[in-house]
DNA sequence: TCATTTGCCTAAAAGGTTTAGGAAGCTGCA
DNA sequence: TGCAGCTTCCTAAACCTTTTAGGCAAATGA
């Protein structure tokens, strides 16, 4: 009986490839051995389940996020750092939908603690520093940019912004400009 | 054989209940009939398949969301009218969390096309009135709130701003006062 | 080389989806 | 009132996915 090589690694790797193909929430156990011509429950010598299959790609997905994130930062600052984390956003959410989408899989909060989306946190904040924000408005700040990259990005994969004038690319371009202004900018309490 | 009174209307309404309670991705004809005191099958004389029910929950939660939008925006203009929107968004995702989900499922063009989706836009739009923007920067603009709503909300749900300071309360609050001065100062086209 | 570990198998239970065909209940018309 | 025809719900059956249990064969290493 020749061994197929399974191993957790290789599970996740592939299953975060099934997901960018079918979609994330297409990933099950089921198809994950057929592509490895194997039989199903082959996997569980190396799954725990098919919750924790999908668990695994989330985190693999925010590893990736964060390693971009952290490249694209590197020696930026300002609106250059902003920019360039924002596309770093967009850029993934276009060529790994799937993975896209697993990145935005719920973690129980010890998971995610452990989770690279800790990083990227840490990365959003570092942005800030090109602005001069008081400690409290840095995290309205960080949750802002947060609700803006995560909510544009996943709208315009929805198909949210295609079939209407003007395209995504000048919207997106426009709204980095206006949070830039909002950051130079932010209001003072009342 | 006493008749159990199903119509594709009940079923969506028990099904959007359903939702709430358990999660919309554990809305299953199953679950439904069961809470009918009925056969699977013979939910099939009224739902097409099981994506059909949720697209049909998520179109229900679309029109929800539409009207409340609606009356909360009646009256009101500029920041009150921005704040009432907002937060009609907030607290359906946290009084329906199933039926937000359900509205956030991706729908085929044509379907969102008659949906109350267009509504929900229209009425992000009208809110810009109070503001004194270009037309293509009201297009950004438009794109960027929703962006904001639904990015916030999602992300919030989801438990991204638990067990973190200052509480998720307060950054909302002053996201929304950002957004009001960073529409009141939109920047100009460089 | 042989004992142990590991990897993949078969088998089976449990539950979800969907179609086909049939019988009981309801409606409307003679 | 009686019955024709439609609607509603049923049983049956095929098929898919998840998960556990137990077993044999391949790899490992003393």
């Amino acid at each position: 009986m020749a061994r197929a090589g399974l191993t957790t690694e290789r599970l996740v790797r592939a299953g975060a490839e099934l997901a960018d193909e079918v979609g994330f929430d297409q990933v099950t156990a089921s198809a994950l051995a057929r592509r490895f011509d194997v039989k199903v429950a082959s996997l569980y010598s190396h799954l725990r389940n098919s919750q924790d299959l999908k668990t695994r790609i989330a985190l693999l997905a925010l590893e990736e996020l964060a390693d971009r994130a952290a490249e694209a930062l590197a020696g930026r600052s300002g609106k250059d750092a902003l920019g360039a984390f924002a596309n770093v956003y967009r850029d993934y959410a276009r060529a790994h939908p799937g993975r896209y989408t697993a990145a935005r899989h719920p973690l129980d909060s010890e998971t995610a603690a452990g989770s690279a989306g800790v990083r990227i946190a840490q990365l959003t904040r570092a942005i800030l520093r090109g602005y001069d924000l008081s400690e409290p408005d840095q995290t309205h700040a960080v949750r802002l940019l947060g609700s803006v990259f995560h909510g544009y990005v996943s709208l315009e994969t929805a198909g949210g912004f295609s079939h209407s004038a003007p395209d995504s690319q000048e919207s997106w371009t426009r709204i980095l400009d206006a949070l830039d202004s909002l950051l130079r900018n932010w209001p003072a309490h009342p």
